[in-house]
DNA sequence: TTGTACGCGTTATCAG
DNA sequence: CTGATAACGCGTACAA
């Protein structure tokens, strides 16, 4: 027995082409084209025998090949967070793919985890890649890799935070009226030592909500005890250091307004430690979490809707490709108290 | 002014090519090639003058042109969960990420939602866009799509579960020890009558979790009531109603396993809508969430690493690409109890 | 209705 | 040390 018969060299494990279908089909290979994008005006016995063929070869067309041809897509969409193990942007991932899914395009995703450079290497790679768009969580306030973008036309969205001196479009959340919803809540309870966790005031959430935790201050006209705020803490642990800092001072607060989950979860574990008494202290936190509505504590939520942030940063995607020549847009997601 | 210069052109975005950057810097394509790839013979001053060329265009090597001449890989890696709003995939994926990333390799991602026709799209995408190895959570018992995956030499890594009738390496959860142990400490606890709540037995984790519940009942010669072994719950609400529907038996549960961290979450809601008396109820989760030890209620958890899962599923598709030829291996990962 | 020729961007080969 | 040439898989333009 040959063993370099077409059986011997289909079990070896080499990815049929065009050229394969074509001649198990018997047509040539433009007629498999033909076929396979639906072409006109071929005669339905050929269709039959090359559909037959794709089948028994179980041929799938290189979509790599097929986009190096100048004007074609690749229906790839880079999509950069910080880090998919927070919920909120695990929903900003599945509302991304939930929208472009439909149309076959696919997520390139990456993982920043806050640093510049890996982000930078991820825009790179993914422009090498020839992704037909990008949304990004920048983790930064360099913009030279997305300008590059930019420049060689791909669309760029930037999701839940901006950057200084670049007008692309951008999905953000109203971080300033969230947080100073929240604290006015805590005002309105008649809380005077409001204390404030969040991350570094330099960052561009940390600096909004930060903003509108001293915003409600000054509207209730109450004075904001600067040994109160605490910020840079950018994980649960560093933000528990935090909260019990805060717990151990002469004259701690009797409520806290915490900037995002991490610093709630944080506080939250501070709050466990510290005993009953601390359990009773008012928090008010911004980003939901799962369960948040069954702890045994006295915590309110500011909530908002990454899912729906990610639908939105993918549709401005896909007006981008459909040729829409608009400035750049911003949307401002709310941020509302749960009741 | 002409509009047709260099600079114009430049700017009215169009990616570069190696020929732009070859005229650039005065030197051939190949050339430019050569110094891109390390390759070694080239004048120094060469080299100088096609990196500045590089660095002034902006130049990225089109990854898909370069990925389609045969023997050539494209680095990416296809990642197929069920669901990254599940903390578990999210792990997955983070922790496949984490060990490619340092190689180049980029990671695309889709979730089935634990639809096999999703997972069929995907897959056949994934092949598409040649994928240099896939790493899968099967949504179902059909295997077509994954074995056109291995018959062209696509390394495929089955995780979470198992397939029948496929011998691909896996990377799986001790389910029914982790099972096994979290239903004995509920026995050892004195409990007798003791709910179970979890997906379809016909799932794969699904039959290994009851078999471990059941499997320490048999151990301890306890019977178990048929009454209270609900299965077939697959979201938090669904998870709900059968906790109340234990919880609302003539002789309900004095404890209840719960075997998957969406089915915990259900029982907590239940529990919590139930009142103070039902908060009493001890109950046993698979799948740890964060905040789970901070809850008001008598929980204890089954926990394992999913993000060392996705680390072992990502060194097992590397091993392969570097020319692994084992037989199929299959690890599966300790569960539990947290203490 | 079907097939041939060529080009996309990159790189291996081989000639210079 | 450098460059011309060909080829990868596919699709468009054109010819038959």
């Amino acid at each position: 027995m040959p063993s370099s018969g077409p059986d011997a060299a289909r079990a070896v494990s080499r990815a049929p082409t065009v050229r394969d279908v074509a001649d198990a089909a018997g047509v040539s290979p433009m007629t498999v084209s033909r076929v396979l994008r639906g072409g006109p005006n071929v005669r339905p016995e050929k269709v039959r025998s090359v559909l037959d063929a794709v089948a028994a070869l179980g041929y799938r067309r290189n979509e790599n090949a097929r986009s190096i041809r100048p004007g074609q897509r690749t229906g790839l969409l880079g999509v950069i967070i910080t880090n998919v193990t927070n919920p909120y942007y695990a929903q900003l991932q599945l509302g991304v793919e939930e929208v472009v899914a439909r149309e076959g395009v696919r997520l390139l995703v990456g993982n920043s985890g806050e640093d510049i450079e890996r982000e930078r290497a991820l825009v790179g790679d993914f422009i090498g890649r020839q992704v037909d768009g990008l949304i990004v969580v920048p983790a930064g306030g360099e913009t030279g890799h997305l300008q590059a973008a930019r420049s060689i036309g791909i669309p760029l969205v930037l999701a839940s935070r901006r950057l200084e001196g670049m007008d692309a479009d951008a999905v953000l959340v109203d971080d300033r009226g969230g947080a100073l919803e929240g604290t006015a809540l805590l005002i309105s309870e008649g809380h005077e030592r409001i204390g404030y966790l969040g991350t570094a005031a330099s960052t561009f959430t940390g600096a909004r909500r930060l903003e509108g935790f001293l915003g409600a201050h000054e509207r209730a006209r109450l004075a904001v005890d600067p040994v109160l705020v605490r910020t840079g803490q950018s994980d649960p642990e560093e933000a528990r250091r935090a909260m019990r800092a805060l717990l151990e001072l002469e004259r701690p607060p009797t409520a806290v307004f915490s900037a995002n989950n991490r610093n709630t979860l944080g506080a939250l574990r501070a709050l466990s430690e510290a005993g009953e008494r601390s359990r009773q202290l008012r928090i008010v936190g911004f980003d939901d979490f799962e369960l948040s509505g069954m702890l045994p504590f006295r915590l309110a939520i500011v909530d908002h809707d990454a899912r729906e942030l990610g639908r939105i940063a993918a549709g401005m995607i896909v007006d981008r490709l459909r040729g829409a020549d608009l400035p750049p847009r911003a949307v401002e997601l709310p941020a509302r108290l749960k009741r």
